[in-house]
This record gives structure tokens, C-alpha cells and sequence, in this order.
DNA sequence: ACTATATTTGACACTTATTGTCAAGTAACA
DNA sequence: TGTTACTTGACAATAAGTGTCAAATATAGT
């Protein structure tokens, strides 16, 4: 099971590119990129546009990684986390079939 | 499909309680409790406890409501969200079987 | 309409998280 | 030793979340 930040590495190096130039891409410090790679900082979604781009990686597929990622990881500690996603699961259908009431 | 204010302001009407007689119980201002019914606000997990127990709520599934609202506010804009959820109780399912790693 | 009570709203100050930048640090290796 | 790739931590700036309060708005009873 691979996180968001191992994936990204990978495919970079497999790809033989550096922080730097990957980092040059997306405009940001080659210090942040770092970060990502090592799970220490969450990228924007527009990082994870331009990682998917240059990586030669699913923009959608990075997306699904990143956000289960970060949900994963929200909720693991949580010994009832497996119904807490189906409930999750109810709610999101419900929500995508009527009106988005707003988000706090 | 209730959110946890509506699951909160329902109980509460049906015990007869204001909002100034739960919200002391919690020891917070009654607006804060205010927005927390209508989602404005998120509650504390020692609000949640107090809740239940004030409001004669089960713990845990007042805990699941919450955290599955969060999550499905979260993702219910993306159209990939039940892949992500897929991909969530996967990691979920590693993570409890494995020493886990640091979170950002 | 008047009063009293219940709830909502928004401004505010305060704390906490998150962010990007930078320079100094380590590690590997020619 | 010198070079290259990456890591780390301190820092300031910004954003996000929190509690408090008073004023505004319901809601119901008389």
C-alpha cells in the first residue's frame, strides 16, 4: 500500500528526474516537493495537476490517492472507522442527488 | 439523511431543552451550540460526549454521524468520491495492520 | 401591539494550522 | 575535497478555527 508521497517519488525516479526540476515545474521550493514526497506537507490540487502532468501519471487516479490519503489517515485511529465510511458513503449519495446545503 | 445538527436539534427538541439549558451543560455559549445544530460549526469530540449524554444519544454512533458528515462534506464535490472512499477503507485496513507512520 | 423568552447573526479578538522562503545541514560519490 | 541531490528546521506571513458578546430576529402568550 502505497501513500500519495511514495508514488510520487517513485514515478520521479523512475522517470529520473530531480526535486529540482520537478519543483521548477510547479513553481514551488524544491523543499516543499521534498516535504510531499515524504508525507511531511499535503499538495494543493493544483500541485497535484502539474505532478500528474509531468509525472506521466492518472490525474484522476493521483486525486483518488491523495484524498483517501487524507482520509485514511483522519479517520484510521478510529475503531468504528469502517462503518464511519459506509455512513460517509450514504451521505455523499444523498447529497449528490439534492441540493448542497453549505459546508462549514 | 440527517446531519448531525439536524440529528442534535431534533433530540434536543424532543427532550424539551433549550438551547441555554444544553449549552450550559456543555459549559459553552449557546450560540456556538446555535451554529453546531445548523452545521456552522463543528463540534469538539467533549462536546460530542457531553451530547450524548445530556441528549440520551449513543456515543458512538453520534461520533460515526459526526466524522462521516465531515468526510462526506468533504469529498461529496468530487465526482471520483466513492472510488476514494474504496481506496480509503484499503488503507485504513493497512494502516491498522502496520505501526503507524506519522501524520501530516 | 406588548412583553418575554428563544434563537440567530455578525463583529471582534485570540489562538492554532498551514503556507512558502530560505539557509544550513546531511549523504553519496567522483 | 568538491559537487550534486536531497533534507531539515527556523522564520514570517497568511489562513482557518475558536469563544465571547451584544444586537437582531423570531416565536409564543396576553
Amino acid at each position: 500500500m502505497e501513500t500519495i508521497g511514495q508514488i510520487l517519488r517513485n514515478k520521479r525516479q523512475n522517470l529520473g528526474l530531480l526535486l529540482r526540476q520537478v519543483s521548477a515545474y510547479l513553481d514551488i521550493d524544491q523543499a516543499i516537493l521534498s516535504k510531499i514526497e515524504r508525507n511531511e506537507r499535503k499538495p494543493t490540487k493544483e500541485m497535484l495537476e502539474k505532478l500528474a502532468e509531468i509525472l506521466k501519471l492518472d490525474k484522476d487516479e493521483l486525486l483518488i490517492q491523495f484524498i483517501s490519503d487524507k482520509i485514511a489517515y483522519e479517520i484510521a485511529d478510529e475503531d468504528c472507522a469502517s462503518k464511519v465510511l459506509k455512513v460517509a458513503e450514504k451521505k455523499i449519495k444523498y447529497l449528490k442527488s439534492n441540493p448542497i446545503p453549505k459546508l462549514t
